[in-house]
DNA sequence: GTCGTCAATAGGAAAC
DNA sequence: GTTTCCTATTGACGAC
């Protein structure tokens, strides 16, 4: 093996991922610790002064709700106006504008499409209003989130009936807090490689450098050139030379002996020459 | 006017 | 076949 060789330390850059992939026969408890159990198993599979953890404004405190109070103040925005936004929401959904619980295929669903699209309209005509939760029912559902990321339908239906929303928007809602939160998490995935392709690109850099003083050192000493090449070695891992071939001696007591330096980007378990 | 956020929709895949 | 989920996208709306 030459230098060059030595050199080549097959460093492999990997991240424990498996737990964000797609497992439906996972429980639902399973599904929210994959998620916050990331950041976790990234700052222990890979070495010390990269830590990651996870940046997410999600699991912030929340107050508690008086459900009861928000069931009443949103009956009451029913009751008070066609043009109000929560009121419109539901009515357009009454009507069927959702596909999985309406029959659309049919000519009963089809009517209902374009009722539906009839009611996406106020009465003068006008485009349709967005649907803005209140913050009580933005805390509570995020309390709901923060206990299982999915839900079942026994959970949907009671949720729904506390917010006093329709189960499908408690679905949506909940379909798109995941995305936004494996968003996030692939931002943060993202900018933690970079930083690990960073360290690695240093790394290499001084590996390269520490080749070529070997490369000088090679040429400059004469008592090296008469060793013969089989009793020279270098462990890539302690970085030292020695005389492997005289029975077992301590290699730092060998003529070429260069100085360890930490290990900051070793993990001993990992890398292929820890056995010095 | 532009941009970001977010509820909602459409379509496809997987599990049952 | 149904249900549930993911992903991409749309459109309303508020902030600037």
């Amino acid at each position: 093996m030459d230098l060059d060789n030595l050199c080549n330390t097959g460093l492999v850059l990997g991240l424990g991922c498996e737990s964000m992939a797609d497992d439906r026969s996972n429980s639902n408890d399973q599904r929210q610790n994959s998620i916050t159990e990331f950041g976790n198993s990234l700052s222990m599979n890979l070495e010390p002064s990269l830590t990651l953890s996870l940046a997410d404004n999600t699991y912030k405190a929340l107050k508690e709700i008086d459900v009861n109070k928000v069931n009443e103040e949103l009956l009451d925005i029913r009751q008070s106006s066609h043009t109000t936004v929560s009121s419109f929401s539901n009515a357009n959904h009454d009507l069927g504008s959702v596909k999985r619980e309406r029959d659309i295929g049919t000519e009963e669903g089809d009517l209902e499409k374009l009722l539906s699209r009839v009611s996406d309209e106020d009465e003068d005509g006008s485009a349709r209003k967005k649907l803005r939760l209140t913050k009580e029912q933005s805390a509570l559902l995020e309390d709901s989130f923060k206990e299982h990321s999915t839900l079942n339908p026994k959970q949907k239906q009671d949720l729904a009936g506390r917010l006093n929303l329709r189960p499908r928007q408690v679905e949506v809602w909940f379909q798109n807090r995941r995305a936004r939160t494996k968003l996030k998490q692939t931002e943060v995935n993202c900018e933690f490689l970079k930083r690990c392709c960073e360290t690695l690109t240093d790394e290499n850099r001084r590996l390269h450098k520490e080749l070529q003083e070997l490369k000088a050192l090679k040429f400059a000493s004469p008592l090296y050139m008469q060793l013969p090449a089989a009793t020279l070695t270098m462990c890539p891992s302690c970085e030292r030379i020695g005389g492997g071939g005289i029975s077992g001696e301590n290699s730092t007591k060998g003529p070429f002996t260069i100085a360890p330096k930490p290990h900051h980007y070793y993990s001993p378990y990992t890398h292929s020459s820890a056995a010095c």
